[in-house]
DNA sequence: GTTGGCACTCTAGTAACGAGAGTGCCAACA
DNA sequence: TGTTGGCACTCTCGTTACTAGAGTGCCAAC
């Protein structure tokens, strides 16, 4: 120890960061505590194993590798895979034949909106071999295209919101006795007359013009109610940071040895339920604009704290965004997942842009 | 063993029959085997440890427990299970604090049609402490209500078709260049015209006829064009049995103490993911009628061994079917699953008989 | 048919032990 | 000054041995 106590974002010399980065990718292809002799063997390192054994006190006094007991090789702590991440790799892009498979899959089917961001969690699921994950893109303030009434039986209506990029939303809405088909055409019509186009706050401004407008015949109470219904609806779907959290290919994570016990796993599973912590992930990855690591107990939620995620936004930041992402264990092949994440998520900005012209 | 050998059906006497059930429930109760001098110490048994090793190693003779290993107490088979359940237990209605409060969830949410099944597997997750599964009801032949042609963008425009029930599809659909919105909007017109109140396989035939007759003009292409992506959106919708699968609750599954390897879950989760096996009994549940029970290893695919199903039916026979149900570990509370699915298939029938007054 | 008694069996937990892997340190070396 | 071989030390893991405890199966007696 001739430099004294390093600070613990010092500069690392070359030799000091090419071992470390051996024993990382060594574990994350073993999943086992790695020791100095076995990686003088298998990375033809020029040096004898006390030499590296020095390095990897060095670097564990770093805090980028840890013991899990004294006589046991090392293991990267989280610190140690984000040095990795930061510095160790450079932006490797994927492979093109990978980046062919992965165009292939979104080339094959025709889709609904609603639909591309599930094969982007599946797409990245099975290219990682670890879970996908995706949300839809979200307009920033939904803006009604257009409305529909269908009647459904006799007492009811299906209420259906049209969005601008295409998106539906849709309610059950029971009628009056007697209420005709004309009726619902009639008040379709004048909603659609004074609304279609606006967004939802417009939309509310105008309800309230139209609640206070005495109400000349049996239609326009028709319309007041639709129009109320159809504004809650919207204000829900505002409010809702992230609406849906599509997740794929969970099966490859839990097959990882570190998951075992499916008691780490429960905690994931709930994350990923309850959306409250990817809901901050949302806004964070979304406002400023690009791919995020988050390794282990970085995350905030301690259930998450043995898995990472890497996510990507996608879509046109004042119109309607989303992010895709990788979750799997700490041990990721971070490189590769970071390449398949930075893709796809370049694939789905080419979707939403074509609906945007 | 003065009877001799028993048939693997022959008729239990009562005593046996209830210490059957108090094994059973025992087990059901703790995950642990049942030993005979616990069972006469907590079911007030009138008989001594001796009397009721006799009876359980005549249990265990007919098939209906087991043995972990020599010195261990009793464990159901797969085979008790369904004589309790077939014998032991009769239709415990829900308690009626239960009902209330699943009717509550139900009062409480203002639904649009594709929501409800997810509520109902919500539910019974909740109320059965396992995993709820459940289906949304679809439409024997899909019956076609309305065309919409919504443009997005300058070359895309979202079809939406919208089903008898309320129900909706969405595709994306590329325009030539210079198609405008009366274009689309007549296209609409004629569609509807030609097609609404159909179902798929009578716009097919429409549809050939359009083929054949000559191109009077560009909307005519539109149509038909539009058209051709609709009807295969039909024909995929027909041809899935299970169009969509929402399971609620896993994690209830995941906490008791057999699952605690995860390797085990991971073949219910597969099974969950590719439902072919439930596609299997999305059949046999429908078209029957009834509620039924599937006991570990009565379940085909090998990985659904060590959990069992109880599954209902709900909707119209002739209009539109789904099913509801719970999935757990054979060490399931079925009485009070089974009273609680019924309960929840019921509601779900007054639900979609209000769609078809 | 039921019971108490008893030998037997199997598990789960604990302790002891040795092999193996890997470390940390040190003195010697280039 | 950095590198190396050597060596004592530590910890895990698998094995073995042992014990306590739970539970069975059988039998003779009631």
């Amino acid at each position: 120890m001739t430099r004294g106590i390093r600070r613990s974002a010092g500069p690392l010399d070359q030799r000091a960061q090419s071992i470390l980065r051996a024993v990382i990718e060594e574990y994350i292809a073993s999943a086992a505590p790695v020791g100095s002799q076995a990686l003088v063997e298998r990375y033809q390192l020029q040096v004898s194993s006390a030499t590296v054994r020095a390095i990897l006190a060095e670097l564990e006094a770093e805090g980028l590798l840890s013991h899990p007991h004294t006589s046991a090789g090392r293991v990267p702590t989280d610190a140690g895979y984000r040095f990795y991440v930061e510095s160790l790799t450079g932006d490797v892009p994927l492979s093109p034949v990978e980046q062919l498979m992965i165009r292939h899959q979104f080339g094959q089917v025709e889709f609904a909106t609603d639909q591309w961001f599930r094969l982007a969690a599946t797409t990245l699921a099975s290219a990682t071999h670890s879970a996908g994950i995706a949300t839809p893109a979200k307009p920033r303030a939904a803006r009604i295209r257009r409305f529909e009434l269908i009647p459904i039986g006799d007492r009811m209506a299906s209420l259906i919101v049209v969005l601008n990029e295409g998106t539906l939303k849709q309610a059950l809405f029971t009628l009056d006795v007697g209420t005709r088909e004309q009726d619902l055409d009639e008040a379709v019509r004048r909603l659609n007359a004074s609304c279609a186009g606006r967004s939802a706050a417009d939309v509310a401004e105008h309800l309230r013009w139209f609640a206070q407008a005495p109400a000349d015949d049996a239609t326009f109470e028709l319309v007041r109610r639709a129009g109320d219904r159809a504004l809650r609806l919207l204000r829900e779907f505002d409010a809702a940071t992230v609406e849906q959290l599509f997740s794929d290919g969970l099966l490859n994570v839990m097959a990882a040895p570190e998951f075992a016990s499916s008691e780490k796993l429960r905690g994931v599973f709930e994350a990923l339920e309850n959306r409250t912590y990817f809901a901050e992930l949302f806004d964070a990855v979304t406002t400023d604009g690009g791919l995020r690591v988050y390794i282990g107990s970085e995350n905030r939620p301690d259930e998450m704290a043995d898995v990472s995620l890497v996510l990507a936004p996608y879509g046109r930041p004042g119109a309607a965004v989303g992010f895709v992402g990788v979750l799997g264990p700490t041990r990721l092949r971070y490189p590769q997942a970071i390449g398949t994440v930075r893709f796809v998520s370049g694939i789905m900005n080419d979707l939403v842009d074509h609906l945007y012209t």
